[in-house]
DNA sequence: TGGAATTGCGTGACATTTCACCTAAGCTTT
DNA sequence: AAAGCTTAGGTGAAATGTCACGCAATTCCA
């Protein structure tokens, strides 16, 4: 898979990034490891549900009707399908989701919010976006808000171009205004 | 706890962030979730590394001497001191680092790059490297670089300052410049 | 100096995630 | 409609990660 592929490149030694963007990649390297241990604990001791429940109920709160396949669902949280299947099984024991077999294509298992699922992510958001407001935005000076936002949605859009994860069902090139 | 904090403010119902911020976040979270399969996947398939051997062997890598005590590895990348010292005994069977009592506090377990676990990583970083300016440099228009970088260095730095994980040894506030 | 508190880690039980397969439903051809 | 392909998921075992706890080295202080 084209390692040694930037040999003659205009690369510091030993085919690193160059400053700007070495500066970039090691600031999102930490805060990404950072702000994931941070949410872990703060939804673990709020909400008793861990990141990868919170990434669930998410997806599955702005799909369709509140319905999903485990297929969409996995392209949407950036998950093997396995886990899904795994972890789904295992959220339904909490009556956080429920599922059951779709009535067109009967391969399909189509996974929904229960009741008590949906309370339970809503009373958990309050939460955890105080949690982000304060970690993520409180230090970002507001004029850098808007070109992140632009460089952040770039770097997706071009994930998504190049890389080997389906998009997500629900994805536009530039339309914002979902999750709620 | 400044729970609902922005209750007249022109949000959405439910107190969740403003536009250009819920903007912000979702192309975060969005390129979080998808990078790290992309990178695993990539690290997995030519290397033989996951992502986590990754970052400590990067975290490794940048120590005085390669070696670093369990707890100051375990607060540079993040992890719970238990999760370090499991990962990093079943990394020392595979002869990518090796573990040995500090010679002043008896304590402590230094852990430190084996040769091998140099080359590999090395090796490895190639490709890695490769992997990540496709991805999320490719796409990026060059004078956003700069915004985003300054953005996440913010963000980072509030995060230190907010966050539970205690600050990494080697931070300092703006300084570029390490990794190799 | 002699506890008591703190610190740095390891451990073992348990939970989660991955990996390699397996099944079954739908689709395509013949 | 049967054979053969593709697609959606489930499964079990192994790898990995978390949590609660324990032990030993160090530090604090009277």
């Amino acid at each position: 898979m084209s390692r040694n592929s930037n040999d003659g490149a205009p690369v510091p030694e030993g085919g690193w990034l160059d400053g700007e963007q070495q500066r970039a990649w090691l600031a999102y390297i930490r805060v990404q490891l950072r702000l994931t241990y941070e949410m872990n604990r703060q939804l673990q001791s709020d909400s008793d549900l861990s990141l990868p429940d919170y990434d669930v109920l998410t997806a599955l709160s702005v799909a369709d009707r509140g319905l999903m396949s485990i297929k969409v669902l996995a392209a949407q949280i950036g998950w093997e399908r396995s886990r899904v299947s795994h972890h789904v099984r295992r959220m339904a024991k909490r009556d956080l989701v429920s599922c059951g077999l779709s009535t067109g294509d009967r391969r399909v298992t189509e996974v929904g919010l229960t009741q008590h699922g949906r309370q339970v992510l809503e009373a958990a958001a309050v939460g955890h976006v105080e949690l982000v407001r304060r970690l993520f935005f409180d230090g970002l000076p507001p004029e850098l808000e808007g070109p992140l936002g632009q460089a952040l949605e770039s770097v997706y859009t071009n994930i998504i171009a190049q890389g080997t994860l389906p998009p997500p069902v629900d994805w536009r090139p530039h339309g914002v205004s979902d999750r709620r």
